[in-house]
DNA sequence: TACCGGCAGTGACTAAAGTCGCGCTGCTAC
DNA sequence: GTAGCAGCGCGACTTTAGTCACTGCCGGTA
């Protein structure tokens, strides 16, 4: 699974931790990862074990998540290049608090938790960094726990639904089109909740005429209405 | 609000983000802190406004907490004596992430951003400290979201008096007694839920026979009974 | 072409969560 | 004392979430 590395370090160079790094200080650190491969639907370690590296994705996308015993999961974030994952159990040495899955053919770049360690005592800054990027991923968690615990099924769907026009709509006569993502159980998984719900909530909300729906094809008929849907009595 | 310190950096060194420090480094540490004094239903701060720096808690007890619209509350966590409050959006610049109100008359520690920037990268060990401690932190809050997402309010309100029973509980003829040390009011804030349903499912459990309650003083009759509906289907 | 597997829509139902309103208690301040 | 207030119990109700079972669509493949 390991492999040499053509360039390495322009890789890490790219993660945000390391991008203030000097080439040399890049070589040392991309002299102690290993680079690792996993295929769409591999685990790259899973919740409760125990925490040996830290991991950086250079290619694919993984998803971070919890899995109930009912067979439920919970996504709580989903990671592209450049991203690190576990940066935290790494430095408090308990297990990994949830699994991690690869969503695509992934790179990833491994460095052990040891090596880390000692980088970090030598480069304070580095340290800092750290406490930035996990300071951004606290911020999330604390934004799922709010969405969790205010709003309904239906405010997250709108809520995500007004995201990707945003992100990645084109402005058409009819309306703010755009395609979804992912299947309806994956954006199940992200809202935690079920397949069904994402379905009947759609047509809902088509039913309402705020949106359009053909399969993945969604037309945002009437952004203002959805927007109302976030305000009130959330 | 400000006091003279009588002996502040015998405070500092409990906290344990600073237990393994020489004296005289927390000697200028301390003499970087300002001591605050908050009396009880007093705001330390609110979510929302720029991170002016680090708190640590050296007497009392503070809530961190989320306010929803419609002013339900979801409690992030009650930290001690030693804890220390915010220490995440210190580093990443941004504001704060949720609301710290005061439960009782406390007296805090405070370190401003930069001061406690400068401090970090001078020490890196302590740096690594924080991270630990925000390790910490990270996996409540991914236990608090696996909670809302996979379990229900009955469960979660089982869960807390197991813990209670087992944390406070004296083994009696009857039961394992205890008394519970929030109003339901807080129980409900802290499970992310509403009062009413507090009361009611402390009752349903007293209709199966499984606790008796009297006011705030539970017995717990079927120790067995509830760790079975913790199992059961989460 | 026929079959199969993943995905999506839907009806019928149950259970859980949340809302509203009221009444009771016990405490504390005046 | 008693007026006021916080905490709690509870009934009646609405809304939201989740479950189960089934149907249909589509694309790949034997």
């Amino acid at each position: 699974m390991s492999h040499e590395s053509p360039n390495l370090a322009a890789a890490l160079q790219k993660t945000g931790l390391f991008s203030n790094l000097t080439p040399s200080e890049l070589q040392l650190l991309a002299a102690r990862t290993v680079r690792k491969l996993f295929s769409a639907g591999e685990l790259l370690f899973s919740e409760g074990e125990p925490c040996t590296g830290l991991h950086i994705v250079s290619r694919g996308k993984v998803r971070i998540f919890k899995t109930s015993m009912s067979g439920r999961e919970q996504v709580l974030a989903v990671e592209g290049p450049g991203s690190s994952v576990a940066e935290l159990p790494v430095f408090d040495g308990g297990p990994y608090p949830a699994s991690v899955v690869a969503l695509e053919d992934a790179e990833i770049a491994f460095v052990s938790r040891r090596d880390f360690h000692a980088y970090c005592m030598e480069h304070p800054d580095v340290a800092l960094k750290v406490l930035a990027v996990v300071g951004a991923r606290l911020r999330r968690l604390v934004g799922i726990i709010e969405e969790l615990s205010f709003t309904t099924i239906r405010q997250r769907l709108v809520a995500t639904l007004v995201k990707l026009a945003q992100a990645e709509g084109k402005q058409t006569p009819l309306g703010i089109e755009f395609r979804l993502p992912d299947s309806h159980q994956e954006i199940a998984n992200q809202l935690g909740t079920v397949r069904e719900l994402i379905s009947r909530n759609l047509m809902r909300l088509q039913a309402e005429g705020l949106i359009e729906v053909d399969a993945r094809h969604i037309v945002v008929k009437d952004m203002r209405g959805l927007n109302a849907l976030l305000e009130a009595s959330s």
